[in-house]
DNA sequence: TGTTAGCACTCAACGTGCACGAGTGCTAAC
DNA sequence: GTTAGCACTCGTGCACGTTGAGTGCTAACA
């Protein structure tokens, strides 16, 4: 026995119709609801074969059937094929970056915003990370006399700054002109690279040591960072609105998932170059997430770095709805830092 | 028939069972568990005369009694006045901050995090506010021939920045120059005195229209932000282990309580000079904390700005170590951002 | 006059038994 | 191959009795 036609638009009709209402559906209702010109019998019997195939599984035994895990791959396989995706009005997600921001870190977090409050889902946002990102400016504004905040530019349009202290005697114009000379030294090198660079200069520059180790503290504090990006999240409580987190213990077990941020980088990371990565309960290998889907996509910025958004909800998710809006996001999202860099 | 030493000790001892068991406590507990020396039948007298001053309430007929919000008040104002607050071992905070952070927002989430896996309840921290923080330096930093960055450090050591689109042919020393003349007349005054000062040049200056637009804009944007300061929030899942909260209505409408940040911060809001706030259900005056405490502190910075810690718990919560929590930690918050302005 | 023991009373919580209904699986007829 | 019919299963909701924690009151005691 093996999946045909008919079977397949039965177990499309069991899945929209757990995905609405999240209770078992028998047969009678796929027959009614959902006019296939079947009786519900017949539906029992094709119902039953598709649970001894895997793709549905019964509560208890005089209840309807839920779609396993494998009948939601099998679903959200035929969607990416079919091209349904693109339904989605832009214009409203467009409105939402409306006015311009300006740092990397709010569009992250504004992402998140709209992502969760569209999909009533939990979102999550990773900056872009340029795989390795090149110096382009450097400059040190005084502050007081003995304090100056570095700032660096990078080439994806990430600001870092921080404050050092400075050696004596350096009033603004000397200032500047050390500015000048370590942004030419240091354009267009990584961090790693400008580590080794800043190390050539200092026995030529002794009188200079706080200031270059200050500098050079910077550097490696990026190159950290680097390694852990900071995730946006919105709409952690979202979760809490579907039945099957009524159940405190789970809620909470979710929420301290979404807490350690770790776990959700790796649930983040795109597989493959699939325009979509879904990841189906069990799929993503931890046991917190047996009973959830995260779908991320990534977006592109103008220098090949990519970000990733996406979705965890419930197995039952709107994956149409998701993929869509995730779509279209991911588009605004490259074009808004792939226009303008900041 | 007033309030008298032995009934006050009597519902110490409620209130002390019933933040530990969450349990409507019964008189047969107290005598039993709290040697007073007195029978259950007493107590139970007591207990009548203090339901009748309202400080206990019976949830059914055969129930034991739980302490109002009048009885956690009058326990707290007691705990404030006996001086019990300072018992807490200051080190095992002062570790939590060891490494020195840069940047305040970093200070201020960390604290969150400290604040809430010390107490085990969800906590707030507001950054510092000067109520006028004023200008002590502006830089702009070149990025591409059309575009620069905008750096400008505040008194309290606050970093704002922004990229800015510049006017044609300006070379870096030409921006250096423009950073000078601009520092030397906005330096000392507060973002809107500036955006004044910067109104009054706009005709002298034709030539740099672009640029000192995006100055303003900047300027226009920090006062906004002025307004609503950044809270940080840690452990907002930590309500959902108390028994109160294993209703997910409940919990659902704490966590969008906690992702509203206005409400939030008309809660921080410290009330006259006391050292702690503390208010109790009703006292907040909001219907989603009705069985919710938070107590916040002040902490203070080297310059007369002033920033606050909080804790939000159910209102059986346990006071005395959030105070003496609460007590350390803005201590040690004071002294490391009174000595160091970053 | 304050304290205590005893007793009747109340009421939430828990378990049991029962009827109901949704849903299945099987069989026989079309 | 499809469908109608029927017996069977099992979760849900409801009524009902039991249990136990806790109270309020009264009378006795120090």
């Amino acid at each position: 026995m093996a999946m045909d036609e008919r079977k397949f638009r039965i177990l499309q009709a069991i899945i929209d119709d757990y995905i609405l209402t999240a209770m078992p559906v028998g047969s009678r209702t796929i027959s009614k609801k959902y006019d296939m010109g079947l009786s519900s019998a017949t539906i029992r019997n094709e119902m039953s074969d598709l649970e001894e195939l895997g793709y549905l599984a019964q509560p208890h035994v005089s209840a309807g059937r839920i779609p396993s895990a494998k009948a939601y791959r099998l679903y959200v396989d035929q969607l990416l094929h079919s091209g349904q995706i693109d339904k989605m009005d832009p214009a409203s997600v467009q409105n939402y970056f409306e006015g311009r921001l300006r740092k990397m870190e709010d569009v992250v977090s504004h992402a998140a915003q709209v992502l969760s409050s569209l999909t009533h889902y939990t979102a999550v946002v990773t900056p872009p990370t340029s795989p390795e990102p090149r110096i382009r400016n450097l400059q040190l504004v005084p502050v007081t006399g003995q304090s100056a905040l570095v700032v660096i530019v990078t080439d994806s349009g990430i600001v870092r700054d921080a404050m050092i202290q400075t050696d004596e005697g350096l009033d603004d114009d000397a200032l500047f002109a050390i500015s000048k000379m370590l942004t030419a030294k240091l354009t267009g090198k990584t961090f790693k690279e400008a580590l080794d660079a800043i190390g050539e200069l200092v026995p030529a520059m002794k009188e200079r040591q706080k200031l270059l180790t200050g500098i050079e503290n910077l550097a490696k504090q990026v190159q950290e960072q680097q390694a852990a990006p900071k995730i946006a999240i919105g709409g952690s409580s979202n979760i809490l609105s579907y039945p099957e987190y009524s159940d405190v213990e789970k809620a909470r077990s979710f929420l301290s998932l979404i807490e350690t941020r770790e776990k959700l980088a790796q649930l983040m990371e795109p597989t493959g170059q699939m325009a979509f990565t879904i990841r189906i309960g069990p799929e993503t290998g931890m046991e917190e997430m047996r009973d959830l889907t995260i779908v991320t996509a990534t977006y592109m910025t103008g220098n090949e770095s990519h970000g990733t958004i996406g979705v965890i909800g419930p197995t039952r998710m709107q994956y149409q709805k998701v993929l869509s809006i995730l779509n279209t996001m991911g588009k605004q999202l490259s074009e808004l830092l792939g226009q303008d860099e900041n």
